[in-house]
DNA sequence: TTCCAGGAGAGAG
DNA sequence: CTCTCTCATGGA
């Protein structure tokens, strides 16, 4: 299967799928090869061309809908980044990282993916979702590219905490074990978590063990759609004490600052000085930092 | 060797 | 409510 998109306005593909919002994704050349919803993609952009080939036969407009919804394509960037654009610091980072969109993941793997985030760094996540796809997931390939899917919860509820921990996922195992369970017997129902708004959404997955308020935004911003939700790691935090707020502050400080400051689509905001902070070394230099007073 | 990473839970006060 | 300590792992 074959789908060639055109007119793409807005879009960068790397910038998307290198902003340590999805964990798996490989380039090769000039493309990247991933597994979403149980097929391998294979996704290269030539300027305003998104060329997406999909291991699985599939009807045409269906897969591309799907696309469409995975990659964000539906909403108006433009829109949403001039809304977001409030001061000359963000604009810098608006207009270096332009075209990043957030992902509308796989829900259960997201859940997975950022319960095992905690107190860990990105390569390491990578290579431990990796390991437990290649251990419990269906091998699939395409085009020359080898991958696995990403474990169900009946798989990983089946394999115990045990093998899970052998993956190399630290104490995180009993936390991913518990969060299969939790689905598999209902006490977690994924198909209604995307019925709730924002703060039902939140609140319902803060009920699992292993889920504090950052994993909790992370996975209402990267699966399901909010764009309201602000999640607070290390990097965020440092970035709202030292060029917005000027003092070290709670997470609820933050929260309440950015979200009055940038608007209902803070979350956006939150990806490009996420990502921006991560590839400008300077990013804090006191010239930099200036910036943030001054109009765009 | 110590520190750090897209943090959260338990316990003390 | 807030503060502190601990939880595996591996790369810097």
């Amino acid at each position: 299967m074959k789908l060639k998109i055109k007119n793409v306005t807005d879009f960068n593909l790397k910038y998307t799928l290198e902003s340590g919002q999805s964990f798996r994704w490989n380039r090769i050349d000039d493309a990247y090869y991933g597994v979403v919803e149980g097929r391998i993609l294979k996704i290269c952009q030539h300027s305003g061309t998104l060329i997406i080939e999909s291991s699985d036969d599939e009807d045409k407009g269906i897969f591309t809908a799907q696309m469409f919804h995975y990659l964000d394509l539906h909403r108006d960037l433009a829109y949403i980044l001039n809304a977001v654009n409030v001061d000359a610091y963000i604009d810098r980072a608006i207009d270096r990282f332009r075209g990043m969109r957030l992902l509308n993941q796989e829900i259960w793997e997201t859940v997975a993916s950022f319960i095992l985030s905690q107190n860990n760094n990105m390569a390491r996540i990578r290579k431990i979702i990796r390991t437990l796809s290649e251990r419990f997931g269906y091998k699939v390939d395409y085009d020359g590219y080898v991958d696995w899917t990403f474990p169900t919860p009946q798989i990983l509820a089946d394999a115990g905490p045990e093998e899970i921990y052998k993956c190399g996922t630290g104490y995180r195992a009993g936390y991913l074990y518990n969060a299969a369970n939790d689905v598999i017997n209902g006490r977690l129902d994924l198909n209604a978590l995307k019925q709730l708004d924002y703060n039902d959404a939140k609140h319902e997955l803060m009920k699992l063990e292993g889920v504090g308020e950052k994993v909790a935004d992370c996975i209402c911003l990267f699966s399901l759609g909010h764009l309201t939700a602000l999640p607070i790691d290390v990097w965020i935090k440092r970035i709202f004490e030292r060029v917005y707020l000027r003092k070290t502050a709670k997470p609820k400080e933050i929260q309440d600052f950015a979200k009055q400051y940038f608007g209902e689509y803070v979350g956006y905001a939150q990806q490009y000085l996420f990502h921006y902070a991560q590839n400008q070394p300077n990013w804090d230099d006191a010239e930099h930092l200036e910036l943030r007073f001054k109009q765009k």
